[in-house]
DNA sequence: GTTATTTGACCGCA
DNA sequence: TGCGGTCAAATAAC
């Protein structure tokens, strides 16, 4: 509890100073030699920082005198009570809505957007590999997409009742970007082999041909061998929480690829920190296998610093992030630590907290 | 043979 | 009634 409450401050204070830094980095950048998309990036980079602190500040506010859930496994959705920290409005609202059969479309059902930004050469080999897995149950045209959605539920919805599933659209802007939008909470326990290559989101889009366009198909390219696979990457993957009307935190986390938490002084989760910290408290889906569309990609060092959300845009839609959830898939080859998942709903929130004190502010 | 994907059909909501 | 979401049979891959 300590230690969370440790690590909270911490993410605290990365987050504002990274805010700081990147403030002036962008006042270096206000010269008129400077490009305006660097100062875009860096704008958008300050605000996500902030944004962080933010939502880490408002849930602890919200969460201070609450129960935590465990992480990790999702918990039943039936087992949502008010004395979860995702409780609010949406706990009731999603008490309804799952309470209702299964396969009723659950339209107002909390989500989660990511945005996966492909990066052509190093390319993503799929969907995020959020720690679970996925099976496709259909694809459907939508309407002023010029790619289709395609849906994935959880495998382990017939064996274990998990009701999670998740849409992949490619993103009409920016071929290379793939919105993730995550639907239901898992309650599966997965122990699964490890990862295994598996077929590419993006080969699965490929592959629709009627789909392509003259100026994509520079960016597509040949489907790629199992081996070949584990060497993309991802160049940005942006997180949504959406649907927070909802405030719920049924997809509470963030997901964003991580580098090997070899920079002690880049990255606040240290090795150490990571398995004392994190891992002793991880569900399976922790160390989760990968998926039918789990990533093989190595990410460069820059996308993990501070939170390790820092380079990425971690966006929160709408208003408040109530709860978080850190997933980090990295490359089987690259990383120590293949997934991980870090839900900050696990860390304790005391409103006690020293905020006022002007140490912390430093 | 088993498992995963594709795809047309169906359903329900707006 | 159109559209998004899901089902389930057919097909493909392993």
């Amino acid at each position: 509890m300590e230690k969370s409450m440790e690590w909270e401050q911490k993410t605290l204070i990365s987050e504002l100073a990274q805010g700081k830094e990147l403030a002036k980095q962008l006042r270096n950048h206000l010269n008129p030699s400077s490009s305006l998309e660097a100062r875009q990036s860096l704008v958008e980079k300050i605000l996500s920082s902030y944004e962080k602190a933010l939502s880490v500040l408002n849930r602890g506010a919200l969460v201070a005198d609450q129960p935590k859930p465990t992480i990790g496994i999702m918990e039943s959705p039936h087992s949502f009570s008010n004395s979860s920290p995702w409780s609010e409005v949406s706990d009731q609202d999603c008490k309804q809505e799952w309470n209702k059969d299964a396969n009723k479309k659950r339209k107002t059902q909390p989500r989660r957007t990511e945005q996966v930004k492909v990066c052509p050469g190093t390319g993503l080999e799929g969907p995020l590999d959020d720690g679970h897995s996925w099976r496709k149950y259909g694809q459907k045209d939508i309407l002023g997409a010029n790619f289709p959605r395609g849906y994935y539920r959880c495998t382990h919805r017939h064996s274990q009742g998990c009701l999670a599933t998740k849409q992949v659209q490619r993103s009409d802007e920016n071929h290379s970007i793939f919105e993730v939008t995550y639907r239901g909470r898992h309650t599966c326990n997965q122990a699964s082999p490890p990862h295994v290559a598996s077929p590419s989101l993006e080969n699965d889009f490929s592959k629709q041909s009627k789909y392509h366009c003259q100026q994509q198909q520079h960016e597509e390219k040949p489907k790629p061998s199992k081996e070949t696979s584990r060497h993309f990457g991802i160049d940005c993957h942006q997180v949504k929480n959406e649907d927070l009307g909802s405030k719920d935190g049924i997809f509470p986390f963030f997901s964003f690829p991580c580098t090997s938490f070899e920079n002690e002084e880049n990255n606040i989760f240290t090795e150490p920190m990571i398995e004392n910290s994190f891992l002793g408290s991880f569900s399976p889906t922790f160390i989760s296998p990968a998926t039918s569309e789990s990533n093989y990609f190595s990410v460069s060092p820059c996308h993990m610093n501070s939170f390790g959300i820092g380079s990425e845009n971690v966006q929160t839609q709408g208003c408040e992030l109530t709860t978080e959830k850190i997933s980090a898939p990295t490359s089987v080859t690259n990383s120590p630590i293949r997934d991980l998942d870090i839900s900050i709903d696990y860390v304790d929130f005391d409103t006690t907290f020293p905020f006022d004190n002007p140490e912390f502010f430093a």
